[in-house]
DNA sequence: TGATGTCTGTCGGCTT
DNA sequence: AAGCCGACGGACATCA
C-alpha cells in the first residue's frame, strides 16, 4: 500500500465492505433515489438521504465511517415504505429498489443486493399510482427529418402502440389524448422537451442517450414491420421497461401502429373545447362528456371508453357495428341488467394480469382473478341469446380458462392474506408434507391450551394463563397474589406490575415444535404459491383478450344505459357531407342544473 | 474473537 | 386511551 495513495484509493480502501457495495449499486442508479435494503429498513444515504429526509419528512441520521466523517443516512421499515415510494415519485423522484438476493443465514459476509426494479411514475403496476379510469402511459418521442414517431406503453394494462407524425402540428394533441405520466427522449430534444415541459407540467421527462433508441429487435413486439423512427421509439420503451423491471413481461400485447387519420382528428383545444374528459371550468370527468356516458361498471371498462371517446371511429360499417350493439343492448333492459350485475363482481383482471405476468401478484388477487373468471360462463351465456354481429363476436371470444379457475380453487383458500411469506394460503388436502405439518403445529397447540387447565388444577391458581407474545413467545402467566402457589419446575422470565410470567422446559419444548412446524409452513406456502404463479404466467394472454373484451361489452352496455335513462336515439349515417339534427340537445348541457 | 450498542419508522405490548 | 419502550434485521463500531 502507497503511503500517498491517490483520493479514490484512499477513499475506497476505508469503506467497509457495505459502503463499497452501496456505492458500486448507486453509481448505476444516479438518477434516482436508492432504496438499499438493510435487513428491516430501505436505508438511503449521501446526497439521497438528504433528499428523502427532507421531502419524507422523516429523520436525517448518520451510519460512521471508517474516519470521522459521517455519513448521513435515513430509511423506513420495508412494511411501510409503498406511501414514502409514492410520495417520492409525487415529487418527481425515480425510485430504484435495492434488496438483499441471498439468505443473510447462509451468506458468507456481507449479502449480496441488487436492484430488483426501479420504481418510475410510468411504468406503476400497483393501485397505489395508477389512477383506476385511466390508462397510464410511458411515452417515447423521437425525431426524424421533420416526422416524429411516438411509442406509448401502459405497462399495467399490456397497451403497446405507436404512430407517426409528419410534423408537429398533432404532436401535442395526440399527447394529450393519451396523458402519459412518464416521457423518453433523445438527449438531443432537449428544446422539443422543455416545450413538453411546459404543455404538461405534471409529465417526468427522461432525457436519455441516442442509442436508447435502438430500432433492434422490436419485430419481436410487432406484427409488422414498423418505420424505423416508430421502431426507435418502441425501441426506447423496452430497454427502459427491461432496465426498470429486470424481467420480461409476458403481457405487453404486439406493437399497435395506428396512423391519425384512422380516427377523427381532435386537437388538443377541440378535446377542451368539446369537455370530452373534463368541463371547461373545474377538473374531474364531472360535467364533462365522459361523465354524461360513463354507467360502466368496471374499471377496464372505464378506461375503454376514454379511449373510445379520444379516438373516434371514421369506418362507418365499424361505427354501425357498435350503434348496432348499443341498440340491442337498450332494447333488452333486463338482461342488461343482469350482465351489469355480473360486470359488478369482475375485478379489475387487466391490471391483475399486469401483476401476475410481473410476478408481484399476492393471493388475493389470484382469487380475485378467480371469482371474476367464474361470471364469464353466464356473462356468455346470456350474451348469446343477443342478436348483434359485435355482441356475438364478444360472447365467442370469452374465455372462461377454467384451468385457471380450476387451479387457483384447489390451491389458495377462499379468503387468503394479501402477504406471501406469512402462510395462511395453501388449502387443507393439497400438500401431503403442509398438512403433517399443520397437524404438528395444532397437536402442540392442543398440548399447550391443554397444559393451562391442568396447570391450574396442580398449582390451584384459577386466574393462571398460558400466553404468547412474539418476544417471550409461550409462557405462565401468575397474579402477583398467587405467587407463593408457584412449583420449583417454573423458571421466571418476565416480570410485570401485577404478574410474572414462568416458562418450564416442557412449554418450551412443545413452542419450539409449534414454532418450528410454523416456520416450515410459511415457507413451503411460500413456495408452492410462487410455484402455482408461476404456472399461471403461460394463461396471461388468454387473460389479457378475456379482459379487452369484458371492457368492451361493459363499455356497450354503459351506453345502451345511458342511451335509455337520457333518451338518446340512434343516428343514421351516411357517406354525404353534411349532418341533419332533429329536435337535437347538448348531452353536456342539458346534464347541469 | 465475541459480546454489546447504534440506527431510521412502525407496531405490539406493557404501563399509566 | 394515550404514552412509552423495545424489537424488527442487517452491518458496523466499540470495547473486552
Amino acid at each position: 500500500m502507497s503511503s500517498f495513495p491517490s483520493p479514490k484509493e484512499g477513499v475506497r480502501g476505508r469503506l467497509t465492505p457495505m459502503m463499497k457495495q452501496y456505492l458500486e449499486i448507486k453509481r448505476q442508479y444516479p438518477d434516482c433515489i436508492l432504496f438499499f435494503r438493510m435487513g428491516d429498513f430501505y436505508e438511503m444515504f449521501f446526497e439521497d438521504a438528504r433528499t428523502a429526509s427532507r421531502i419524507l419528512e422523516i429523520a436525517l441520521t448518520s451510519r460512521e465511517k471508517g474516519e470521522k466523517e459521517k455519513v448521513p443516512m435515513c430509511g423506513v421499515p420495508y412494511h411501510a415504505a409503498s406511501p414514502y415510494i409514492a410520495k417520492l415519485l409525487q415529487h418527481g423522484y425515480k425510485v430504484a429498489i435495492c434488496e438483499q438476493v441471498e439468505d443473510p443465514r447462509t451468506a458468507r459476509g456481507i449479502v449480496r443486493r441488487e436492484v430488483v426494479r426501479v420504481i418510475t411514475p410510468g411504468m406503476a403496476v400497483e393501485e397505489e399510482g395508477l389512477r383506476g379510469d385511466e390508462n397510464n402511459y410511458l411515452m417515447a418521442l423521437c425525431e426524424e427529418e421533420g416526422s416524429y414517431a411516438l411509442g406509448f406503453l401502459d405497462l399495467s394494462t399490456g397497451d403497446f402502440k405507436g404512430c407517426l407524425l409528419e410534423g408537429r402540428e398533432l404532436l401535442e394533441s395526440e399527447i394529450a389524448k393519451n396523458n402519459p405520466r412518464e416521457a423518453l427522449l433523445p438527449e438531443g430534444m432537449k428544446a422539443a422537451g422543455r416545450q413538453l415541459e411546459k404543455a404538461f407540467p405534471w409529465m417526468l421527462i427522461n432525457y436519455l442517450p441516442v442509442e436508447y433508441f435502438d430500432p433492434e429487435g422490436v419485430e419481436r413486439f410487432s406484427r409488422e414491420d414498423p418505420p424505423l423512427p416508430l421502431k426507435r421509439a418502441a425501441g426506447a420503451i423496452l430497454r427502459y421497461l427491461l432496465e426498470t423491471q429486470k424481467v420480461e413481461p409476458t403481457h405487453i400485447r404486439p406493437l399497435e401502429i395506428y396512423r391519425t387519420e384512422q380516427y377523427l382528428i381532435l386537437d388538443e383545444t377541440t378535446q377542451r373545447n368539446l369537455e370530452l374528459f373534463s368541463p371547461l371550468r373545474g377538473s374531474g370527468r364531472k360535467g364533462s362528456l365522459l361523465g354524461v356516458l360513463d354507467r360502466t361498471t368496471t374499471a377496464m371498462g372505464r378506461r375503454k371508453l376514454r379511449q373510445w371517446l379520444a379516438y373516434p371511429l371514421r369506418d362507418t360499417e365499424e361505427i354501425g357495428r357498435r350503434l348496432e350493439a348499443v341498440a340491442s343492448l337498450k332494447e333488452a333492459p333486463l338482461e342488461r341488467d343482469s350482465l351489469r350485475e355480473l360486470l359488478e363482481g369482475v375485478a379489475d383482471i387487466e391490471r391483475l394480469n399486469a401483476r401476475l405476468a410481473l410476478g408481484r401478484a399476492n393471493p388475493r388477487e389470484l382469487v380475485a382473478l378467480k371469482g371474476s373468471l367464474e361470471r364469464v360462463p353466464e356473462i356468455r351465456e346470456r350474451l348469446l341469446s343477443f342478436g348483434s354481429d359485435l355482441l356475438q363476436e364478444i360472447a365467442q371470444g370469452l374465455d372462461p380458462l377454467e384451468e385457471v379457475v380450476e387451479r387457483i380453487g384447489e390451491r389458495i383458500v377462499d379468503d387468503p392474506p394479501a402477504t406471501i411469506t406469512e402462510g395462511g394460503i395453501i388449502r387443507d388436502g393439497y400438500h401431503q408434507e403442509l398438512d403433517e405439518l399443520r397437524s404438528i403445529s395444532r397437536e402442540g397447540k392442543g398440548w399447550i391450551a391443554r397444559m393451562e387447565a391442568e396447570e391450574r388444577k396442580r398449582t390451584g391458581i384459577p386466574s393462571l394463563k398460558v400466553g404468547y407474545n412474539q418476544v417471550f413467545g409461550y409462557y405462565i402467566e401468575v397474579t402477583r397474589p398467587n405467587l407463593h402457589l408457584v412449583p420449583e419446575d417454573y423458571v421466571r422470565k418476565q416480570t410485570l406490575k401485577g404478574a410474572e410470567r414462568f416458562i418450564t422446559p416442557k412449554l418450551k419444548e412443545y413452542e419450539r415444535k409449534v414454532l418450528g412446524a410454523e416456520e416450515r409452513i410459511k415457507a413451503l406456502e411460500h413456495e408452492l404459491f410462487l410455484r402455482l404463479r408461476e404456472e399461471l404466467i403461460a394463461y396471461c394472454p388468454r387473460i389479457q383478450g378475456l379482459a379487452c373484451r369484458l371492457a368492451e361489452l361493459d363499455v356497450l352496455i354503459s351506453l345502451a344505459q345511458v342511451a335509455e335513462e337520457n333518451r338518446y336515439v340512434r343516428p343514421s349515417l351516411t357517406e354525404e357531407d353534411r349532418i341533419e339534427i332533429k329536435e337535437g340537445r347538448h348531452p353536456v348541457i342539458e346534464q347541469m342544473d
